[in-house]
RNA sequence: GGCCCCUUCGUCUAUCGGUUAGGACGACAGAUUUUCAUUCUGUAAAGAGGGGUUCGACUCCCCUAGGGGCUGCCA
């Protein structure tokens, strides 16, 4: 049985790579038939930010990335919030303290930091904990056993940290890179569990991978460095035989390619780099999200897979299931990929295009109160279809086309202008006279008439349409001048013929 | 600095020793559209550099360079 797990930590909006990072794991999990599992890793108290883990539900939801078992689902290994599960992780800690593979360490984060200030002075390499200053360090290794019994007895805090033992090369089998070593000798003693007495990622992760039965990791390549630590970790339990697969994902870089994308870079470079939205009275801290630009979740989908993998086909539109039936974890790439907003606009574009006004209508509504238009103009379906395949967002259609809801429309007259001649007003007046004789008022009908008598009045056509447009929309593109006429009825658009010929004459 | 990972058009990528190195986004040009967008057609655009291995390397190995990640009682 194939169990996979998302488990991202509540510090915050969670950005694209998460997003990804979720995505691979839904497609493998639900590829192969097995569970999809949202664990809360909230181990660190100073970090956690209050709806947080909402959010994070909220944006699985949006996207359709549903997990089977999690802590609103619940499921058969619950609690799945690390902090529920302190107890777990300390006697696990405590576990390996008694078969000496940790020891209990009382060095403060001061005396560490002074440590580590003081080598960075000397220009020397990075402090670290490890078997060759363990014994220099003050913790159970190196003090006497009154000492020890000393500083139990007196209450002093300490940490748990991972004895690991030097001059020992860790494999590890990388589903997408490969065998990776490390020479254990460059391995820290990694806290195991902190002197508040939560656990550090480390430990929480590899006791509840180990726990909650998980087959196969997929996480970011942030990790792979210390998966020499986890594997550490797995043996010292004595889970070797069942240590889940591991699958190092690529990070997505910044749009300018540098270094990984974070949570700064949406107002940095004026993408979007999360799903949803996260409004704050801050302004600094104001987050918008795919959704606030209009996206359709199927398209984030889309986008995100395609980042870092692909079907080696030519297809680029799926949609979730069929990404989960062409998912392939093999074919994950290893390098970085670009966060590159063009090609996010341009998958939305094929959705958009595809959209129908019955299952946008909702949305479309609310656009429209947020642009100040009337949610129940009775031409909104007829506008969002002829501006369909103009969008690249749905949200657009307010934008490019309000001219079809407002009344007092806005003339771009620095262009209008410059096609303009004084002898158009005429034309525009008889056009109108035509027009107002158009029974019925549609775009066949209105084009037929206008053709007729353009074609004999001797104006060219490429000296009237462009005043004919500006005189509907107040802009000189758009879609075909006779449809909008249609849409804006036979009063309002014969008014504005009129109204542009007066205005300019 | 140390350790680890990575390296094909500007960008996302195909290629799993033998291809005119393919596709997509973007760019540019043309057709359609009286405009813009859509659609269609076309053009420019790539194997980081140097050594090997091989009859033959983008593909395998090594070195160099460049990029990235990690180096916290963060995850």
């Amino acid at each position: 049985m194939t169990r996979l797990r998302f488990a991202p930590s509540p510090t915050g909006a969670l950005h694209i790579g998460g997003i990804r990072t979720a995505l691979y794991n839904y497609l493998l999990a639900r590829k192969r038939g097995g569970q999809f599992i949202l664990r809360i890793e909230d181990t660190d108290q100073i970090r956690f930010v209050q709806g947080a883990e909402e959010y994070i539900m909220r944006a699985l939801q949006w996207l359709g990335l549903n997990p089977d078992e999690g802590i609103t689902e619940g499921g058969p290994f619950a609690p799945y919030r690390q902090s529920e599960r302190t107890s777990i992780y300390q006697a696990h800690a405590r576990r390996l303290v008694d078969e000496g593979k940790a020891y209990l360490a009382f060095d403060t984060p001061e005396e560490l930091d002074a440590a580590r200030q003081k080598l960075a002075d000397q220009g020397h390499a990075t402090f670290k904990y490890d078997a060759s200053v363990r014994a220099e360090m003050n913790n159970s290794v190196s003090l006497s056993t009154e000492a020890l019994q000393e500083k139990m007895a007196s209450g002093t805090p300490y940490t748990i940290r991972l004895k690991v033992e030097p001059h020992k090369t860790i494999h590890i089998q990388d589903k997408i890179r490969g065998d990776v070593s490390f020479d254990s000798t460059e391995l820290d003693d990694k806290v195991l569990l902190k002197a508040d007495g939560f656990p550090t990622y480390h430990l929480a992760n590899v006791v509840d991978d180990h726990l909650m039965e998980i087959t196969d990791v997929i996480r970011g390549e942030e990790w792979l460095p210390s998966t020499a630590h986890h594997v550490l970790l797995y043996r010292a339990f004595g889970w070797e035989d069942t240590m889940p697969t591991f699958s190092h994902l690529p990070l997505i870089l910044k749009p300018n390619g540098n270094g990984k994308l974070s949570k700064r870079d949406g107002q940095k470079f004026g993408v979007p780099v999360f799903p949803l939205a996260w409004p704050s009275d801050n302004p600094d801290e104001n987050i918008l999200g795919f959704d606030s630009y209009g996206f359709e979740p199927e398209a984030v989908i889309n986008f995100l897979a395609f980042l870092g993998w692909n079907p080696g086909t030519e297809q680029e539109i799926f949609s979730l299931n069929q990404l989960i039936e062409a998912f392939d974890p093999e074919r994950i790439h290893k390098a970085g990929a670009r966060f590159d907003f063009e090609k996010a606009l341009w998958f939305n574009q094929q959705y958009v295009m595809h959209l129908d006004f019955e299952t946008s209508k909702d949305r479309l509504r609310k656009y429209a109160e947020a642009n100040g238009i009337n949610p129940d103009h009775e031409s909104l379906e007829a506008v969002f279809n002829l501006l369909k395949p103009r969008l690249h967002v749905l949200k657009d259609v307010f934008a490019q086309g309000q001219y079809f809801f407002k009344d007092d429309i806005s003339y771009d007259d620095a262009e209008i202008d410059k096609k303009w001649q004084p002898e158009l007003a005429n034309a525009l007046h008889s056009i109108a006279d035509v027009l107002q004789s158009a029974e019925p008022f549609s775009a066949e009908n209105t084009f037929t008439l206008a053709k007729e008598w353009i074609t004999t009045s001797g104006i060219k056509m490429g000296a009237i349409m462009p005043v004919l447009r500006a005189a509907l929309t107040g802009t000189t593109q758009g879609p075909d001048v006779y449809a909008i006429a249609a849409i804006l009825g036979k009063d309002k658009a014969v008014a504005r013929l009129r109204k542009m010929a007066d205005k300019k004459k």
